[in-house]
DNA sequence: AGGACCATTTTGGTCCTACCAAATTGGTCG
DNA sequence: CGACCAATTTGGTAGGACCAAAATGGTCCT
C-alpha cells in the first residue's frame, strides 16, 4: 500500500537495527539498491534521505555508512518495537519509565509554577477518571487524556515533544498488548485520590511519590501482559480480529511486502513459515 | 554553503515556527514556492519531505498544511534555539530539566540493577572531574563526558536517544552561552563527592537528590547566564573569535543566505536593522 | 619496499521534464 | 439548499543527464 521509497527506508531501518550491519560499515550504492529491489533510484534516494533523517545511516558523496545505534533519532523506537513480532519487553519498560518521569516532572512543575486554572483541569480529568463507572477501554483513554493534559499545563514545550513523540511510537504496540493487561483498579485509584489531594494541595514531593508508585504499577500490569501476550504469540496487528476470510481475491495480508514487487531481497525466505 | 533545499527547509521551518502561519494554514504549492525562491521544484520538494519528517507540516497530494507546534519532532528544539539571536531562556530551562531529569533516572537505573564495573566506571568520572585542576573549558568537557558515561552505563536506550539528541541540538547554543557561565566549583563537587558515596554504597535516594540539587545548582548558573549573553547581545556564533578580516574577496559570512541567489523571499528587509 | 602523489572510477547531489493519482474547487443539476 | 460531477490544482513518481566530492588503484619518487 505504501510507497516504494517508504516501503524500502522501512526495509533498510529493519535491516540496519536488526545488527545486519555493523556500525561503520558500507551500505550498498544507491544505484545498487535501485537494481537490487528493482525500484528508481529516485525511491532509493528518499528512502536514504529517511534514514538519514532517523540518524541510522550517514550518506555522503562517495557512500553511506551506517550510524552507531545511540545516535539515532528517537523515531527509531517505532521500528524497534514493530520489526519483532512481540513486542520487547524491557523497551517497552524503558518507554515506559521515561515517559513516567517527564510526566512526574510535569505534575511537579504544575504544582510549583502552574496556574490555579490548569490545576483545576488536570483535577478535572483525576475525577473524571475515578468516579464514572468505566470499562477498562473507557478506562485507559482517560489515564491517557489526563497524561496529555498534564503534559500541557505544565508548559514544557520539550516534555510535551518528547512524549508525544514515544506515545505516537508505541501507540500501535500498546494497542497489541492492551487485551492481555490487567490493571489493578482498586490501586490505580487510591493512587489517583492521593494525586488529586496532592494536586489541590499543591504538594510536590507527594506528586513525585505518586507517581513513583504510578510506574511501579505499570511495571507491575505490564510485564504478566506481555508475558500472556508472548504466551499467545499472536501477530499483534490484525490477526486477531479477522475472522471473515474475505473473497478470495484478497492479496497478501498488508503488512507484508505485496508478492507482486520485488521490494524484499530476491528469495529471501520468509522467516515465520505457516504452520 | 549548505545546499538548496536545506537553506529552503530552514526558512520555511523558521517561518513556521515564528508563528507566522497558523496551524492548520495552507502552505503555498510546491510549485509557487520553486518560483519564489528561484530553485528547482525538486529542491522544494526534499524541503517538503525535510518538513515532514519534521513534523511541522503535513503535506498530502492536493496540498500541505501546517501541523500543530506540540506534534512535531524533538529536532525542532535546535530551530527554536537558533531562531532567537539570543537563546531563550526558558526553553533552554527546560531542556536542561528535562535531562537532568532523565540523568538522574539512568542513575538510579544503575546503582539498582547496574554491573559493580559500570558503576566504578562512573565512580571513575565523578573522582576525576574532582581531583584534577582543570580550568572551566575541562571541567565542562569532563561533566558531559560523565553524564554520557551513566547514560550508557544505564542500559536505558530511549533516555541514551532523547539526551543525545537533546544534547546535539543544544550544543551550539551551550557553546555560545558558555563564556558567560560562572559555574559554583566548589558547590558543585560538594554535589559530586555525595554523588560518588552514592554511587559506591548504591543508595539510590541520595543518588535522586544528588541530581534535584545539580538541577537547582544548573538553573542557578544558567540565568545569569544567559542574563549576560542578553546584556551583551552579541551574534553567538562567529563574530566573538573574528578578528582577522581576510581577504576581500570573501562572501557574506556564510551564516546568511549567500547575495547572489535569492533563496529569501523578494525584498524582505532585514528585521534586525545594522546599529 | 614504502610512502606520497595523482588520474580514474565510483558515489551521492542537483536539475529537468514528463506524466500519474489524489484532493480541491467550482459549477451544475435535482 | 444540498448532492453530485468534471476541470483544475497539487503532490507523487519516474527516468535521464550531468556535476562534485570521495574512494580507489596505479605510478612515481625517495
Amino acid at each position: 500500500m505504501s510507497a516504494k521509497h517508504s516501503q524500502l527506508a522501512g526495509t533498510l531501518t529493519d535491516e540496519i537495527l536488526s545488527g545486519r550491519y555493523q556500525a561503520g560499515d558500507r551500505l550498498p550504492s544507491e544505484r545498487e539498491l535501485a537494481v537490487r529491489f528493482n525500484v528508481n533510484r529516485g525511491a532509493v534516494r528518499e528512502a536514504m534521505s529517511r534514514l538519514s533523517q532517523l540518524g541510522v545511516a550517514d550518506v555522503q558523496p562517495g557512500g553511506a555508512r551506517v550510524a552507531p545505534i545511540n545516535e539515532a533519532s528517537l523515531d527509531i523506537i517505532g521500528h524497534m518495537l514493530a520489526s519483532t513480532q512481540v513486542p520487547d519487553a524491557q523497551l517497552l519498560g524503558q518507554i515506559f519509565q521515561v515517559v513516567e518521569r517527564l510526566l512526574s516532572m510535569a505534575a511537579e512543575a504544575l504544582v510549583e509554577r502552574g496556574r490555579a486554572t490548569d490545576i483545576e483541569a488536570v483535577r478535572a480529568r483525576v475525577l473524571q477518571l475515578l468516579d464514572s463507572r468505566l470499562d477498562s477501554e473507557a478506562h485507559a483513554a482517560a489515564r491517557i487524556e489526563m497524561m496529555r493534559t498534564i503534559m500541557i499545563t505544565s508548559g514544557n514545550l520539550v516534555c510535551q515533544l518528547i512524549a508525544h513523540g514515544l506515545f505516537k511510537q508505541f501507540a500501535p504496540t500498546l494497542e497489541a498488548v492492551k487485551p492481555y493487561v490487567q490493571l489493578d483498579v482498586e490501586q490505580f485509584n487510591r493512587l489517583a485520590r492521593r494525586l488529586d489531594g496532592a494536586l489541590a494541595t499543591r504538594d510536590r514531593r507527594t506528586v513525585r511519590e505518586v507517581f513513583d508508585d504510578f510506574s511501579e504499577l505499570h511495571n507491575r500490569t505490564l510485564t504478566p501482559a506481555i508475558e500472556a501476550a508472548v504466551r499467545q504469540s499472536v501477530r499483534p496487528s490484525e490477526s486477531i480480529t479477522r475472522q471473515n476470510p474475505g473473497p478470495s481475491s484478497r492479496r497478501s495480508p498488508g503488512a507484508n511486502v505485496d508478492p507482486s514487487d520485488n521490494l524484499a531481497p530476491r528469495s529471501r525466505d520468509t522467516e515465520v513459515a505457516a504452520s
